[in-house]
RNA sequence: GUCGCCGUGGACAAAUGGUAAGUCAUCACGCUUUCAACGUGAUUAUCGCGGGUUCGAUUCCCGUCGGCGAUUCCA
């Protein structure tokens, strides 16, 4: 058994792709690249009524951004196409034939309304079991309990109707879940579930088991929802007689907010995106922040929540897409549901965000600083700018925020810094040390250093009194990269008039 | 209601039948002209609760409580 492994990730475009489907199709994207095995992308919209335009494209970008790559899909074509499962219908209708033929399945034509006084009157008698199989089936209007000329003659008369499978009265399903073990459950408490919807399309039971085999999927990485319909799913790989190349399943524990899952409106209060990217609801118009437009890097949102669920074993959490690949294992994932924690994140993407080139930064900058319309003199400057906040900041937006001195002569004065620092005496040094800088014939952070502190050793002072009112009239702020490294970038002639003005315009904190 | 999964410090979590790693967060100190980064250290857990097995259980068993999921012609 050593075969090519085969993973799926198979999503429904019923909206926005969620975080937590992100985190499952990494964990698909690493054991492919680890064994060298296939990665299929597969759309399962056989839901018409939730069908929302855009969600598909919304999920290929998403794992495009994240660099989740697929050896098939909708969006790369390959042996098994088509890959969604609108364009397939022909072979789940063929398999709900074989089904019908065999017994294992049947015609059903109860109403909605039938269907829900049948569970009305199981609950208003306590009954423990509410589901339609053997207890109830024969109850139910279906070609079970009807006779085959009047199932016919509501055939011919286009009722409408629905395939369900038809669950064996007395069975214990077993089935080995490679993060959970071994798992047993009840026959009596698997329903006959529509396969066939009267629409004529399959319900994701079929769909996903006829394609899962069609496709060769070796292993069913999905979320812990599908754990109760997977004894139905063993049940329907029996009948169809695939039951020999059963996938292995492994069902993957919840992604959580702060209270309970993480929904959208979990992700709204506590500031948690639950998209990768923005969205935008062509409906109601309302738009949904995303982790790339926040300004996440891909990295720092892949390292994190491979993290979610699951643990490399070591000490050591900060891994590369190589590390993840390499180390990545379902025996190490976690059974119970796993919080997200946006601080963690956070450091994450500031670890990542700090090792980026300059230019690289610079590029993301740019943009950010045009949009908001602050001037610089050239794209070599903003590499410079970008090269003193990068271990100050956790995105880049952060530095004009930040730091908006690089762009902009400060117009107000941090008030408690100049209480502190902008005396009368710290006034006069640097009124004087203004007059030296005129010495300079050259501008560079060291030269101006050099020549801060030659005049502090001469007027035997201490840093901070001269070194603290030169920031404030450089930056108008009492934190950031080193006061001479600011004027460096900033250049002599904007540095002296940013003095000049300091020294003419605010008045000394000790004066009235 | 029923079925199922899960339950280690604020969050993520490791290991183990012999009383508990690490990461993030928090705090302190160091470094630094400031902030950040970095370094060092500290605080926070009797492993949901109760019982059983055992010389000894967080680790095995039972019960219980809690959280979550499913119970849709949704996925």
């Amino acid at each position: 058994m050593s075969e090519k492994i085969v993973l799926r990730y198979a999503p429904s475009p019923t909206g926005p792709q969620h975080i937590g489907g992100i985190r499952t199709a990494l964990y698909c994207y690493y054991l492919a690249q680890q064994k060298g095995g296939e990665l299929i992308l597969r759309i399962e919209d056989t839901d018409q009524t939730r069908f929302v335009a855009g969600a598909e494209q919304f999920i290929v970008d998403s794992c495009n951004w994240l660099g989740i790559a697929f050896t098939q899909g909708v969006h790369v074509g390959g042996p098994n196409a088509p890959y969604r499962q609108s364009e397939r219908t022909e072979l789940y209708q063929k398999y709900a034939q074989q089904l019908l033929d065999q017994g294992h399945a049947y015609l059903a034509f109860d109403t909605p309304e039938e269907l829900e006084a049948m569970r009305q009157r199981l609950e208003e008698a306590g009954a423990d079991n509410r589901t339609y199989n053997y207890m109830t089936r024969m109850s139910m209007r279906n070609s079970l309990t009807l006779s085959a000329e009047e199932v016919q003659q509501r055939l011919t008369a286009g009722e409408p109707h629905v395939v369900r499978f038809k669950v064996p009265e007395k069975s214990e399903i077993r089935f080995h879940d490679i993060i959970r073990g071994h798992l047993h459950f009840h026959g009596s408490h698997v329903d006959d579930k529509v396969l066939l919807k009267s629409d004529g399309l399959p319900t994701y039971h079929l769909a996903n088991v006829v394609d899962d085999h069609h496709m060769g999927v070796t292993h069913v990485i999905r979320g812990e929802e599908w754990l109760p319909s997977t004894p139905l799913h063993v049940l329907l790989y029996d009948a169809l007689g695939w039951r020999e190349e059963m996938p292995q399943f492994a069902h993957l524990a919840l992604l959580l907010g702060p209270k309970g899952k993480l929904s959208k409106r979990a992700g709204d209060k506590y500031g948690i995106p639950v998209f990768p990217m923005d969205w935008q609801d062509k409906a109601s118009g309302d738009t949904w922040k995303g982790y790339k437009e926040m300004g996440y890097l891909p990295e720092a949102l892949m390292n994190y929540l491979s993290l979610l669920g699951w643990h490399p074993g070591g000490e050591q959490e900060l891994l590369t897409r190589e590390e993840l690949i390499a180390r990545f294992s379902l025996e190490r994932c976690h059974h119970a549901g796993a919080k997200f924690d946006m601080a963690k994140l956070n450091s994450f993407q500031q670890h990542y965000l700090r090792q980026k080139p300059r230019e690289t930064i610079a590029a993301a900058l740019k943009p950010i600083v045009d949009a908001a319309g602050l001037p610089y003199p050239n794209e070599a400057y903003l590499a410079q700018v970008a090269d003193l906040m990068r271990e100050r900041i956790t995105f880049v937006r952060d530095i004009p925020e930040q730091a908006p001195y690089f762009f902009r002569a400060p117009t107000t004065y941090n008030e408690k810094m100049t209480r502190k620092n902008w005396k009368t005496l710290n006034k006069e040094l640097l009124t004087e040390f203004r007059g030296r800088l005129n010495e300079l014939t050259q501008w560079s952070a060291p030269l101006v250093q050099d020549h801060f502190k030659t005049f502090l050793a001469e007027k035997e002072v201490g840093f901070g009194k001269l070194g603290a009112p030169l920031r404030l009239a450089l930056t108008g702020l009492p934190s950031g990269p080193g006061a001479f490294d600011i004027a460096e970038t900033i250049g002599r002639t904007e540095a002296l008039a940013r003095i000049d003005h300091a020294l003419a315009e605010l008045p000394a904190s000790d004066q009235a």
